[in-house]
DNA sequence: GCAGAAATCTAGCAGCGCTAGGAACAGTAC
DNA sequence: GTACTGTTCCTAGCGCTGCTAGATTTCTGC
């Protein structure tokens, strides 16, 4: 009895180093440096081992991914408590997140993985994520669907996060870009560019 | 002389014969469907042949990409001359196009590839199709700074086309986001939810 | 018609995700 | 302590990938 929840508990262990050792290694070279063989060689088992925890390699990603999720929503999370004004907050904390973690933030959206959104089996982590930007764009919703207000403000970041990572964006004038996108999202008065100094 | 003239035609139009082969394939069964070895087999030819007039499997994408950046700038061009709301037609231009052409869309943003962006090298077709969004958003820029302003609605359609591609955001209120987009941006009263039906 | 050059193909390399089959290890019963 | 049983794990290998060296065919100019 005690031996069969010893090895759970391993094999649960040994679950977590996999999705660790994949995560650290495609933050440090990259997803296209993550191959099955480089991963069971950082978790000191073979390859098959592998298989025996995730039915494949898209399945290790996702798990990485839900991890993204996870930490994704405490930041925004604890942005929104902190500060005064909580959209620009976690707004800024989304980008920050996408920005310092870039393989996790591929895993999350860019790759295109088979996890449920939007739907009754979405991971926790990815619905606590999207409850905090409902929160944050409740005050501004005026007539609008809070509901289509947050997948626009989340559609807008997302945007601004992948083409900026793609160099598509100049990465110079990020938080002009950021500022403006809240000035015409809550329909603040256009008067004067940027704060304070004229154009 | 003139044959040699044929001949560099003849490599033009192959060259030709395979972009289109590959964007055929990836269109028809999707980019992880393209591989050197069926792409050669399209052209009757011989795997090497690719490698004589594309560097790798990654510069044919580029090639096919930068076709795709072409065909978009005329789809929206052609919008803004036709609507008289030209920043709505060319909005949903954009996403229309993400929306029919996915594997096209994908080598153009999704898969980063080492298209220089932003720059003096920068594809023609690609700048054109900056220049329409630039050029849509004039009227609305108010003391804003175009270009950012045009940065902004680049990514907000950008962030819309994936994440509904991805299945991130629901597939029916496509248009009532993208309405929700446009009356944000431009400012214009939230008066009515949605035109008409009241919540 | 023939030498030389250019174009093209055959064959193969190293690496990929994934898996079948056997070896090595535990825990159990006597 | 020893033989058995079931699990765990590894070795080896399959078919695929992008890519390339070297042989072979085809064309050009005389």
């Amino acid at each position: 009895m005690t031996t069969q929840a010893r090895r759970q508990r391993e094999r649960a262990e040994r679950e977590r180093l996999i999705i660790t050792a994949a995560r650290e290694l495609a933050e440090a070279e990259g997803w296209e440096a993550v191959t099955t063989r480089r991963l069971a060689e950082a978790v000191e088992y073979s390859q098959p081992v592998l298989y025996s925890h995730f039915a494949g390699k898209e399945a290790i990603m996702a798990a990485v991914a839900v991890e993204g999720f996870a930490e994704l929503a405490t930041d925004m999370r604890t942005a929104r408590e902190r500060a005064d004004d909580p959209l620009a907050a976690v707004a800024g904390a989304y980008l920050a997140f996408a920005e310092r973690r870039p393989a996790l933030y591929d895993a999350m959206f860019s790759r295109s993985l088979p996890l449920p959104f939007a739907a009754p089996e979405t991971p926790d982590a990815l619905q606590a994520g999207f409850q905090e930007l409902l929160h944050v764009v409740r005050p501004i919703a005026g007539g609008d669907d809070e509901g289509q207000l947050a997948e626009l403000l989340w559609s807008a970041l997302h945007g601004l996060a992948t083409l900026t990572r793609g160099g598509r964006l100049p990465r110079e004038l990020h938080e002009a870009r950021l500022a403006l996108l809240l000035r015409r999202l809550t329909g603040s008065p256009t008067g004067s560019p940027h704060r304070g100094r004229s154009k």
